[in-house]
DNA sequence: GGGTTCTCCGTAAACGTTTACGGCTACGCC
DNA sequence: GGCGTAGCCGTAAACGTTTACGGAGAACCC
């Protein structure tokens, strides 16, 4: 663990200045001799590159950060899984931060942006309050936001189209005869579950079915609480399917119908949200409504991207297009 | 997103000198009148103190990296996850590499540290060659590898016990009256897939159950693999229980059964290995040996943050015991 | 031979901190 | 009054790069 060789070293060893060296390193016309030395020495050296210093000249760090709730969770995972690739072929590190869905620690990362520990944010807010509006305008870096902020708002948006996924996973509850569509939902005050609110209502609405406060449940975005959602819904009335905010509900969901002695689909349809790694493990296999988690996260890196090459552009919104993957849980016996 | 005001801006602002800036900033002995100016005119700037410049200053960055092969992987994702709220409360952030287990792309990782973006790097490396080796022991900064290394590699070192896992997971099977165990591992080049050969072998001669190389069958790490592997291995006999090396192979497994008409567990008993988040999830729900994934990955960061703080103690060498979790794929109906 | 142009390179400043060193003031003491 | 001491603070150097600037020398042309 030595100290290792600067441009110093090398100069002095190859009898250059470190003016010489560094063109050298970066390429700049140098005569034949000079590079040739300056190659030997600095191989010799076994020379690597400071990153801080060339950071603090540069005012770029090459690192990108990510703030995410918790990593723990499947559509997270997929998000940082596409940002990667993107983000490290354009030579950027990612830098990850759980907060846990805490309110302080989020807009504290984003205060934090100050202190130019990287070129920007990606952030995927679960809430979004006044004060994550005002930090995004004040903030010191580029923030790109994986779901939906008011128009106006000064950064990159990432977007997801709860609306035509619940559409499409209703269309397709509605195609199979089910008329009494329950939902599971995650709390009204997070982004994704004031937004699949609307949405099931909408989609209701252009179906021709009867809004039931009786078939709509919340709880948290969890198996235990999707469980516990469904047990007091079943409580008090019987539907013909269940839309569930996540996958997690959604198995929780199949937890208590198994133990009602419910069958899947043919008594209760099930269909979650995201189609997490988990749904084609479930049993039965879960039908659930891709709302694009790898390609948000792809997208977000490459707006990010896009924005550090040039910080003038317009703020630029992304939708990503829902997609709905059948299997078991409301079709045949997969 | 302006330029962000310095301590010299500060200094000018205070009328004093960057040098009283700097100690009022970090709590060094000071007038109060100057700390009052200071603090004041800070608090009006919205300063933000610069951390690559004093990254540079101090040389450290308060970063740690974490290289392993795939973020999408159950396995890392514990392991990240368990990292992460140690190292946040040291005030460190986490760097990711996803290196998809290209080993060129690894030992880059392990070279780069000399640029000295982060303080020390945790690495999780599938496979273990002498180039590795060498990298651990040139490396410009403190490693710490999670998977076993050889004695006397001057890291500090996080390691599974597959042998005693193994254990487990036969003396179970065994107790359970099934003879004919089956083993579909991964590749033998591969950190895991080598332990766990050798741990199935040892269990095996510890029971007294005949080497049957029948019984053995070997694929990659992926659902696909494995179950394509299962069906190599029933197309030449007819096990009692299959030991899976983690627990997508047992998935690919449970799909090949039950494809196949045998049923889970009563013809064939079914153990997974790793306990990630699918096992609880599959139909039958799994038993899987927990390797401690968590516990490896808080360690590894508990380790990193010890030497950090006394670069020159011994390595050390923590190894985290298994666990089995017993499910429906060996036992009972769940 | 003197001017112009070009190539190559070294000097030095800059990025934003931290910190060693020494100067100044005020005070206490003999 | 002179001296020593303590407390506070400013100057400047340093961390390891990049880069503007200008000087030295060669090559070329008239």
């Amino acid at each position: 663990m030595r100290q290792g060789p600067t441009i110093t070293t090398i100069a002095e060893r190859a009898g250059v200045s470190i003016a010489s060296v560094s063109r050298v390193l970066n390429g700049l016309p140098t005569s034949e001799a000079t590079v040739r030395a300056v190659r030997v020495a600095a191989e010799e050296l076994g020379y690597v590159p400071n990153s801080v210093a060339r950071s603090l000249k540069s005012s770029r760090t090459n690192q990108v950060a990510f703030a995410m709730a918790d990593i723990g969770n499947p559509t997270y995972v997929a998000m940082v899984r596409a940002m990667q690739p993107v983000l490290k072929d354009a030579g950027f590190r990612l830098i990850l931060h759980s907060t846990d869905a805490d309110i302080d620690d989020e807009l504290d990362v984003l205060r934090r942006l100050g202190e130019r520990y990287a070129d920007g944010l990606i952030i995927s807010p679960i809430r979004l309050t006044e004060r994550h509006l005002e930090a995004f305008a004040e903030a010191r870096a580029p923030v790109v936001v994986i779901g939906s902020v008011p128009d106006g708002t000064p950064v990159d948006n990432v977007r997801a189209d709860s609306r035509t996924g619940l559409r499409l996973a209703l269309d397709h509850l509605y195609a199979l005869g089910r008329r009494r569509i329950g939902f599971v939902n995650g709390p009204l005050d997070t982004v994704p579950g004031a937004a699949r609110a609307r949405a099931y209502a909408d989609a209701l609405t252009e179906l021709g079915l009867p809004h039931d406060p009786a078939l709509i449940e919340i709880g948290d975005f969890y198996r235990a609480d999707g469980a516990a959602a469904t047990r007091r819904l079943l409580a008090r009335t019987r539907p013909d399917a269940l839309m569930c905010a996540n996958d997690l509900i959604a198995l929780g969901a199949l937890d208590v119908l198994r133990a009602e002695g419910l069958r899947v689909p043919e008594d209760v349809a099930v269909v979650g949200t995201d189609d997490t790694d988990l749904a084609p493990v479930a049993w039965p296999t879960l039908t659930s409504v891709a709302l694009g988690s790898a390609e948000r996260g792809r997208r977000a890196a490459e707006l990010m991207l896009d924005r550090l090459a040039d910080g003038d552009a317009e703020p630029r919104v992304v939708t990503v297009e829902p997609r709905l993957v059948v299997r078991g849980s409301t079709k045949g016996t997969s």
